[in-house]
RNA sequence: GCGAAAGUGGCGGAACUGGCAGACGCGCCGGACUUAGGAUCCGGUGGGGCAACCCAUGAGGGUUCGAAUCCCUCCUUUCGCACCA
């Protein structure tokens, strides 16, 4: 390696670093003057140093975002910190640094990597959420949430991470396991605060199909998590009834109301409230008890990854089947949620996989309604459930229906009766925000003996985070804190105790990039003008990660906001690009496999330039990318060669003029270049613009650079006006992928200013035409020959040229020529026999 | 199990709406300059064949004048959900 390249790409970026900070050269406006570009990453969690994906994450959002500004858009491009959350508290525990000190030594450090890399980030705008500037905003948003209901208390089975010693959301669950740390998530129950996002679900559904800049996948894993499955809700009356006279019917969900003359008996989940009716002499109430006790037990320690045995038992209930009139047995058992539906079903074992199996497993009675279209009903017991539909038998009027009119027709008549009803029913159930740990912004309210839970009023915000404590990682510090805690009712003044549970951080990254339009706003979380005036988002770049985390939630947030009439819309970006990870040896890398590689190390050996221009060009942004060193010598090398070939010629060509329209015109090799030229804008632009590849439009610079060493290779005028040409567009594309020997290349041609304000060049349509085409001659498809043509040439002269040839000639012998198909200035395909 | 996406040289990847498969980079091979080169520059590089030509985009079929691209079946990999009634 040239230790002197080396050398001299460090001093010419920290030159142009200084420079745009001395500029303020990222400073976005109050608001937009003219069109405008909200350009956003994903904030980090200031962990203490950035890895590759950051930096992966932060060149691509930085390319978009300075390609912006050249197209002539004032652009909004800020960073902060995501910094709440268990990493601070557990260096704390371990290290005995307070997480505040901890924390802001992390986002010191992270802050100097970024500006070392050369971002263009407006950091006069930069937010930190663990400030209480920010986060008493947190705390008012909650306030308002508890004023329309969105949040409530409720004692629910929770998820529990017993190394995190917290609460977990369901959507901080990743396959049974934690999604911070890994570990597995056990149940318990606990009374805890929830955002009711489920008061949303309709519309966080239906609004996906209109999110046409979001990728497919992200789309539909929301879509999955949001679960939107239509049905209805059947009373079956219970029977036996002197015991049961408050319990008039057992309220199964179910989405195939068609197969209701299958079923063959009910089940509840072990929960369900219907089974604290059993009176406590009742045989069916010891052995609900006692399967109770032995699912309870099970929570805590339960894997959640594989779905466990089917189990139950029959609690002695029976209801009547508002359809058929027939008498069936209600179990309780595992397989059936309180959380969804009704927490009961009816049990169609014919029709219903997981009926199948616990009908077989108890010997219970399986009976097929639905058969396939054309056939028979089979007298003997099915192997397997049938669960398509089809058409109904042993249904009394409903036979011979088809499973979708039996559906209609049902529902119909159980409406008309009073025992059905259609419902949609959601998977997504509401967030839990509770988190038992010190580190995150204090929930606002009070607990009063004589009024209950009382809000903090809105003029004792922020309720602020005590500081100075002693950390040891056993229950909740804040408990311990008796100033915190022990407070007066705001509502009686008598004696309260402070809210100790502090808000899960995906609150804080909710609305975050509302703040940025107006960051320092102490009278609002912001000016509704301000986020109006930039918003929604143009491009957010973030992992595939929060596809149904943080990209659920801030969607929720919106809504709320704009219900709140804060803000216009309630979807608040419009194209999202999620790009992949970086890998070394085909995995994730990681500290714990040792694979890692130090961006500061990057920058050491080969600069910030070459270390973006790698991340760009090693991959498609949204696929994963593989960690290459060869590969970023190889982008080294790029940058060295434009070096190489301008700073001799420099000089001269700085006091050189620039070509008029046509110049060069007659001559081939000066045409070629400029053509070149031309080609490289055109495709570049789009590319960017157009389709978000940045691994292309380097891959077309180093065409470019080849065709300039092609050209200086022939003795030529130092001054030529075409090279000239060259080499400043080269400077001017390049700014978004290696910004720093752009600005260098710029200055060294005698240009004017900076480069990051030129606008961005435009292709001329005359250099993008070729006067003269290479036409492909196919013969039945397959390629026999090329022949060069005016590039206005009719489809007869490039025919009769195209049989000249000696190739084609030898393939049209002696055949008969059936059919041409001519694309223009392309292709020639004969069709012979 | 259900759902989705993706399979292209030795490797990362190009090929916008069906139209020259392999751009660009890495690696490799050869050469030049050199005391030397792991620096730089030049040339080559999917496979077979002296060549014409043939074969080749996971496998097999189909549609088409023409398929990496569209359709069907299968295989593999990755990701998401995981008893959601």
């Amino acid at each position: 390696m040239n230790g002197d390249y080396r050398d001299l790409f460090d001093a010419l970026e920290l030159k142009w670093q200084a420079h745009w900070n001395q500029e303020r050269a990222w400073a976005a406006p109050e608001r937009p003057e003219g069109p405008k570009f909200y350009c956003l990453e994903m904030l980090p969690y200031p962990s203490g140093r950035l890895h590759m994906g950051h930096v992966r994450n932060y060149a691509i959002g930085d390319a978009v975002a300075r390609f912006q500004w050249m197209r002539g858009r004032t652009v909004l491009h800020p960073m902060g910190w995501d910094s709440f959350g268990l990493p601070a508290e557990n260096a704390a525990i371990k290290h005995g640094t307070p997480p505040a000190v901890w924390t802001n030594q992390n986002i010191a450090n992270m802050a100097s990597q970024l500006r070392r890399l050369g971002f263009s980030y407006d950091w006069s705008r930069e937010i930190a959420a663990h400030r209480p500037e920010y986060y008493r905003w947190n705390q008012w948003f909650f306030l308002r949430m508890l004023e329309r209901d969105l949040a409530y208390r409720s004692r629910r089975s929770v998820n529990w991470c017993e190394s995190c010693q917290t609460v977990l959301a369901n959507e901080q669950v990743e396959q049974g396991r934690c999604w911070r740390c890994e570990s597995l998530v056990g149940r318990r129950e606990l009374e805890q605060w929830f955002l009711r996002i489920t008061r949303y679900a309709e519309e966080l559904d239906a609004e996906l199909d209109r999110l046409t800049g979001w990728p497919e996948r992200v789309r539909l894993m929301q879509r999955n998590w949001i679960g939107r499955s239509e049905g209805a809700v059947a009373g079956f009356p219970m029977q036996g009834a002197a015991a049961h006279p408050a319990a008039a019917a057992l309220e199964i969900y179910t989405t195939r109301l068609d197969t209701i003359h299958g079923a063959t008996f009910c089940v509840v989940a072990p929960s369900h409230p219907i089974l604290d009716r059993l009176p406590p002499e009742d045989p069916g109430r010891a052995r609900v008890e006692a399967f109770r006790r032995r699912m309870a037990q099970k929570d805590v320690t339960r894997a959640g990854a594989e779905p466990e045995e089917k189990e139950g038992v029959d609690t002695g209930l029976r209801v009547r089947n508002p359809y058929s009139g027939e008498t069936l047995p209600v179990f309780a058992a595992n397989f059936v949620l309180m959380e969804y539906g009704t927490g009961a079903i009816m049990a169609v074992p014919a029709h219903d996989e997981r009926d199948f199996e616990f009908a077989r497993k108890y010997g219970l009675p399986v009976r097929t309604v639905v058969v396939r279209r054309g056939q028979a009903a089979s007298a003997s017991a099915p192997p397997a459930a049938m669960t398509e539909d089809g058409v109904l038998v042993e249904s009394g009027r409903y036979s011979g229906m088809d499973s979708a009119a039996g559906r209609r027709e049902m529902l119909r008549d159980g409406e008309r009766q009073g025992f059905c009803r259609s419902t949609v029913q959601y998977r997504l159930l509401d967030w839990g925000i509770s988190r038992q740990r010190y580190w995150g912004t204090p929930i606002p309210v009070i607990h009063c003996e004589r009024c209950g839970v009382v809000p903090v009023p809105d003029r004792d915000l922020p309720v602020l985070l005590p500081e100075n404590l002693a950390l040891t990682g056993e229950g909740s510090a804040l408990q311990r804190v008796a100033a915190f805690v022990e407070v007066t009712c705001p509502r009686c003044q008598g004696p309260g105790r402070r809210e100790t549970d502090t808000m899960d951080t995906f609150f804080d990254s909710s609305w975050y990039f509302y703040r940025y339009c107006d960051p320092g706003n102490d009278r609002a979380p912001f000016d509704a003008s301000k986020v109006a005036a930039w918003f929604p988002i143009d491009l957010y770049v973030g992992g595939i990660t929060h596809a149904t985390m943080h990209l659920i939630y801030c969607r929720f947030f919106a809504k709320v906001l704009r219900d709140l009439g804060l803000v216009a819309s309630g979807e608040p970006v419009g194209t999202l690009l999620c790009q992949g990870m970086v890998l070394k040896g085909g995995t994730a890398m990681s500290k714990s496999k040792g694979n890692t590689v130090d961006p500061d190390e990057m920058v050491r050996r080969y600069g910030a330039d070459t270390t973006r221009l790698f991340t760009l060009f090693a991959a498609p942004p949204e696929k994963d990318l593989e960690w290459n060193e060869q590969g970023v010598e190889g982008c080294f090398r790029f940058l060295e060669k434009v070096w190489r070939l301008f700073a001799p010629r420099g000089e001269v060509l700085a006091s050189a003029s620039l070509p008029g329209p046509d110049e060069g015109a007659d001559q081939p090799r000066r045409a070629g270049l400029r053509r070149k030229v031309h080609q490289t804008i055109d495709r570049i632009t789009i590319d960017i613009d157009k389709r978000l590849h940045l691994n292309t439009p380097v891959a077309a610079l180093m065409e470019l650079l080849n065709t300039l060493q092609d050209f200086v290779r022939e003795p030529a005028h130092g001054d030529d006006p075409c090279l000239k040409e060259a080499g400043r567009t080269l400077a001017l594309l390049l700014q978004p992928f290696a910004p720093h020997i752009s600005e260098e290349l710029w200055s060294l041609l005698g240009g004017a200013g900076s480069v990051r304000r030129q606008p961005w060049p435009v292709a001329d349509a005359r250099w993008l035409r070729e006067d003269e085409v290479e036409v492909v001659v196919q013969v039945n498809g397959r390629v026999r020959g090329r022949v060069r043509v005016p590039s206005s040439a009719l489809e007869a002269e490039v025919l009769a040229q195209a049989r000249a040839d000696e190739r084609v000639a030898a393939h049209l012998e002696g055949r008969i020529l059936r059919k041409t198909i001519y694309l223009p200035g392309k292709l020639l395909n004969l069709v012979v026999q």
